[in-house]
DNA sequence: GTCTATACAGGGATAGAC
DNA sequence: GTCTATCCCTGTATAGAC
């Protein structure tokens, strides 16, 4: 098309918000400028302001996006029977998922702090959901006596925390694959949580 | 208002460094304004250039100094022998250092894409040191048969990531204390990296 | 639907009075 | 050593032309 007047709603929409998770991630949220989202896309900054009321929102709706797709895909996933299968499961999946959205993941837990109360509740309240998914199946690994976790909660945050740890350093062509990465991180889930290989003391 | 005559260059310096810190770990780096770290200081935004050349120094300067005291801290740290216990004590380390300083660690962790190029340069080779450290002791502890950990580095970051994660949540007075807390990282930690069934836990 | 132009607040940093 | 005053830039967001 030669004129660049026409209609661009539905392409323009997806675009702000790729450009914005993209500088978000690399510059920080308070960093970046909406001047600069709408260079990115190429447009002039005012013109953001028919597809987002404000830049708090467009922080708030990737954030709000990606958890809810997480959500949704560990929904998803095959049934899983006992513990360890679930464990190994939840595993894979969370450093497979984390891995192919490096941009979101890294906003979604470093821009917590730039979230106003009420965003930032609605994205807890997500990222809880999540976490409780993981103590779940901790606590029935413990109950059936093949975890040894002294606390499932403590537990849930060591391995996230291990898990999405995967992003600040995995890059795709590396020199480790995505599986090996996947079944390497899974091991080490499993061993931290007691695994019923060899014999477990807690005190 | 009575005009203040004193010289207070050895006070006010310190002062400064406190408020920037604070508030970078509350707001982020790029959200804090220099009128807002001389208001908690009781200056004018004026007075802090003259005891810091700009605000990006502010911040290299705290994150080089909490990395500077952790590997300082680290290598006081009383011999001990064998990579179980050198594991062991790590790990304990580790989560006190973090757990008393949760600001520095926050900054030191968050800000790094706020560093220009010459800081983070010079920060990144101060975390290498750290991490190298840890990843020597899984690597004897891999040659000495006591750990099975198929790739040192990524062992080393999976192990850091997890113990760091503890600042995430841990508040002083909470539902765990902070002895609890080391001995149950260290024993995930030691877990992970596929430790013997041998190992004794010391209540 | 997108543009230019702009309002208005606030940013970092400096100069010179006291 | 700290202050006031200020420079100049950049921030978000809006108004109105096309």
């Amino acid at each position: 098309m030669a004129r660049k007047t026409g209609s661009h709603s539905e392409i323009t929409g997806p675009r702000i918000r790729a450009a914005a998770q993209h500088l978000f991630a690399r510059h920080g949220y308070a960093a970046v400028s909406m001047r600069q989202i709408a260079a990115e896309v190429g447009v002039q900054a005012g013109a953001l302001y028919l597809y987002t009321p404000d830049k708090q929102s467009l922080l708030a709706d990737l954030m709000r996006d990606h958890l809810e797709g997480l959500l949704e895909a560990f929904a998803d996933l095959p049934p899983a029977s006992g513990p360890e299968a679930r464990l190994d499961q939840f595993a894979r999946f969370h450093i497979g998922y984390h891995i192919d959205r490096p941009d979101a993941v890294f906003i979604a837990y470093m821009e917590l702090r730039n979230l106003e109360p009420d965003n930032f509740s609605a994205i807890e309240a997500l990222r809880r959901r999540y976490e409780n998914a993981l103590e779940a199946i901790l606590r029935d690994g413990r109950a059936a006596g093949v975890f040894a976790v002294p606390d499932t909660k403590l537990a849930t945050l060591a391995l996230i925390a291990m898990l999405t740890g995967v992003t600040n350093w995995y890059r795709e062509g590396g020199r480790l694959g995505r599986a090996e990465v996947e079944a390497i991180y899974a091991d080490m889930a499993r061993n931290a949580v007691g695994s019923p290989a060899r014999v477990q003391h807690t005190a």
